[in-house]
DNA sequence: CCATGTGAATACTTTCACAGCC
DNA sequence: GGCTGTGAAAGTATTCACATGG
């Protein structure tokens, strides 16, 4: 019988991660950058998991998904660390990312000052617009969006960003895929369907919102109901 | 003993809802609308789920902690439903946020056209820099941070978003708080850490790419290793 | 009949608590 | 002594599969 499931293999190398665990370790990486900053050499899971908003079980049941790389008694080397996290999370390399669609949400994405000290590039721009082709957003040319074949292939490109009105998002998201991308970033309000094999993750700004006004909410009328037991 | 969880209450009403039903419920909502406004009266749990991207179980299981408001045999009525999610999520009124930092992703944020429909209003932008101040930004004036209080108090606002560089996140959640903001939404690269009581949501564009470029590693190098047990 | 609503089964995640090692 | 690494327990979430009722 074989299977391709993920958590750790027969050989006992630590593959396969928890999505959740996936999740979390840029804000580990952010963490150590930070104390790395400052001058901390050392530092123990207490801390580290303070800094990254976690509790020290789930940092240490996180990091141990990737191998022992603390030393008991007295904590983690904080440029080995993020040495070893960056690695697993494919940092070594930068990623080039293509943004489709350059209304105010792209060309904010595209000046956005966070992506370059994560490892992420914005390669490229596209707009089905003809008014906005040929426009330099953020030191970057805006390309038709038929040359997306062209621009994926010349440049390597793997990841796409989905920043249009949600009426065009899966239009966006079938040529992306045409154009061989096999991951998309969606920030457009709206569901994309994807072959097999290719990552959707989705950011959906309003309803975070709702969310957080749900809870709101909930504060506000009822004041969170008592119940008493037996 | 008293208590004050979730899950259902001792009388049976279906108070409660668990987080991951409440993040899918919006989406839901959305999908929603759109088969309204393609003129469907009703629809099945299948319909309804391909439309949101999840499978038919989980979505029926979703609804049912709202209340049995489907027809066996037949499915729910568009309109009913729509309403009743939209009662359950608080979307029976308007929630004004204030965005705090009028930077690329502030202005975009403001300009946002997919709030309006969700409930959501941009009532006040606040920035700290005084050559922002004064400026009108999607037709609303920027103000000071200084007068965050009085704005929070005079709209009623409980809605807080953090636009602003990592480096001032922590600062500005704190003005949110003391404003008497209790719910925030950080766009900033940082953790803030705020007093119990106050809920916090985090949208980190670099991690969410972060993510997608392990996916992205995986695919690539391993090609999912494979292993043959017993 | 047919699709909902839901217990029961499964899978995943978090947390606990302590053995193991520095 | 102190902190990591991790089994085991507890808590959530998802999926199955079918009884239920329009």
């Amino acid at each position: 019988m074989t299977i391709l499931r993920s958590p750790r293999l027969a050989d006992g190398s630590a593959r396969g991660i928890p999505d959740a665990t996936v999740a979390r370790l840029p804000v580990y990486l952010r963490a150590l950058n930070a104390l790395a900053e400052s001058g901390v050499l050392s530092c123990a899971s207490n801390e580290l998991a303070e800094q990254a908003g976690v509790n020290p079980a789930k940092l240490r049941k996180d990091l141990s998904y990737l191998g022992s790389y603390g030393t008991r008694g007295v904590g983690y080397d904080v440029e080995y660390l993020r040495y070893q996290i960056a690695r697993e999370m494919g940092q070594t390399q930068d990623w080039d990312v293509v943004i489709v669609g350059v209304g105010n949400l792209g060309s904010a994405l595209s000046a956005y000052q966070g992506f370059s000290t994560r490892g992420i590039r914005v390669a490229a721009l596209v707009d089905s617009d003809p008014q906005r082709v040929g426009a330099e957003v953020s030191g970057i040319v805006v390309s038709p969006l038929d040359q997306l074949g062209t621009i994926v292939a010349d440049r390597k490109i793997s990841i796409g960003v989905i920043a249009t009105p949600g009426t065009a998002a899966q239009e966006v998201a079938d040529a992306l895929v045409a154009a061989g991308i096999t991951s998309i970033l969606n920030f457009a309000p709206a569901i994309v369907q994807v072959p097999e094999g290719v990552d959707v993750r989705k950011v959906d700004l309003s309803i975070e919102l709702q969310i957080l006004a749900y809870h709101e909410q909930r504060k506000t009328s009822t004041t969170s109901k008592e119940v008493t037991t037996a």
